[in-house]
DNA sequence: ACAATGACATAAG
DNA sequence: GCTTATGCCATTG
């Protein structure tokens, strides 16, 4: 499955103190529209996984886990451990401004994405 | 190949 | 701001 390595790749790679929204990750996989096979990827990751998934939200910022009990909780405490700053409303600001979003450069998407080609 | 599902994104009310 | 409806992509039966 080169889209799920591809996404687990990806999501390792972001640092600390930075989030990413599944469009996001699926536009840096050449995806623009594939945001649902993203939570699909995370979905299907085990629970001890290396992923650093918690650091994926949706585009308002929010924590979209349905399915999974509690990971709203999980994925706060996770985030504030990681000094992500949330809104009253338990948003995380995704304004440019804040700079929490990862913004990596082409050619390191490119690296991570043949890396994971690879296996 | 078709139909159904899912940790999404966007537009409209 | 929240709910409803539509579109999108990957996976599964």
């Amino acid at each position: 499955m080169k889209f799920n390595d591809q996404v687990y790749a990806l999501v390792r790679c972001i640092p600390r103190g930075k989030v990413l929204t599944y469009g996001r990750v699926a536009m840096l996989l050449d995806v623009p529209r594939g945001a649902r096979a993203v939570g699909w990827a995370l979905h299907a990751l085990p629970a001890g996984t290396d992923v650093p998934w918690h650091r994926v939200i949706n585009a308002q910022g929010r924590i979209s886990t349905r399915c999974v009990t509690h990971a709203e909780e999980r994925q706060h405490q996770l985030l504030e451990a990681e000094d992500v700053k949330f809104d009253k409303s338990g948003r995380v600001r995704l304004e440019k401004s804040a700079g929490i979003i990862w913004t990596p450069s082409p050619w390191e998407v490119q690296e991570i994405l043949d890396q994971a080609r690879q296996g």
